[in-house]
DNA sequence: GTAATATCACTCACCTACTTAGTAACTTGG
DNA sequence: CCAAGTTACTAAGTAGGTGAGTGATATTAC
């Protein structure tokens, strides 16, 4: 407030002290807000499922953005640029993921039939088995997970967590 | 195989070209894998609620350590080692953090009373403000779409949305 | 009580993975 | 058939991380 040498003018500036929860705090900017169990296991789902990521990539010895482009190159080969798209990076950027990729043995470069502009990435066996392996107790986790359900179960627990993903997509 | 260049010695190590869907895929190292709609509804839950951070930070003209670092400040004051835990980075990152956030004034420095090593990060209005106001589009979706269940409902879901973290966490 | 050890916050040098800007090759629409 | 767009890439610069090490303070062992 007084601090003449500080760059970044602005108002209410002062420690937070008293404390408050977070739920408090969030009903005086969303009056709809009321905590409860389902909200508060979606927070810690979204907070390990962050995690995830870096902690498998780190055990892998990979990037994030090389793991998020072999779990896209899973599904099908694309361009870098296509890539970059997915991984919401420049291409400049997803030519260095698929060059790291390309040395590791884990993708190919090959020119794509019918547009000479274009190069396909194709995953290969390696990083294939590498992806699967890394995943698959979280693949066996959630099945057992999902095999718990009814049918009526599983409709309920779709539409939340489409109702969710739809309220994330609100941000974007 | 043959690239005597390679630096990466490999097994099997071919692309592969055979479309095969993620589900198949799986179901050859996850036996008791099978595809459910709300599995892909929880696939792409992961996926945005991945991005969000991402954007959210771009918007606000943060890092994503510093919006998480906001985040953990909103719920108590703590230093920068405990925060370098929450992130997941060493404490040199979390100093520079931290720094940034107080030039910003979105947090301030000050001693911890009775322990004369460490510092007690605590954040400002002004960072309160700038976490609220971002993500209160996505808080009142969500309360929308919880309020949305019975009780009966809610307490399924939660289960699903804690055996999904359990099965996460295996991975860590 | 004091010596050894641990913890906290920080600095420095270095590295990785991103950005922006620009280029060459190729395709396509008018 | 040529102007405009797309693709893949390179080069230079930058942000934010790591690893190693320091000084101050706290805790533990003896």
């Amino acid at each position: 407030m007084s601090d003449i040498t500080d760059p970044t003018p602005r108002g209410a500036n002062h420690p937070t002290d008293e404390r408050t929860s977070d739920a408090e705090m969030l009903q005086t900017v969303v009056p709809a807000y009321r905590s409860s169990g389902s909200l508060e296991a979606l927070q810690e789902l979204v907070d390990v499922a962050g995690q995830v990521p870096h902690e498998v990539a780190r055990r892998a010895g990979l990037s994030v953005s090389e793991l998020h482009s072999l779990r896209h190159l899973m599904a099908a080969p694309m361009g870098p640029v296509e890539l970059a798209r997915e991984l919401g990076v420049t291409s400049a950027a997803s030519s260095g993921v698929v060059d790291r990729l390309v040395a590791r043995g884990h993708a190919q470069r090959r020119p794509h039939a019918g547009d000479g502009r274009r190069t396909e990435v194709v995953i290969t066996d390696s990083g294939r088995l590498e992806i699967l392996t890394r995943l698959a107790p979280m693949f066996a986790g959630l099945a057992e997970t999902d095999a718990a359900l009814t049918d009526a179960e599983r409709a309920v627990v779709e539409r939340y967590l489409r109702g969710a993903t739809a309220a994330m997509r609100a941000l974007m």
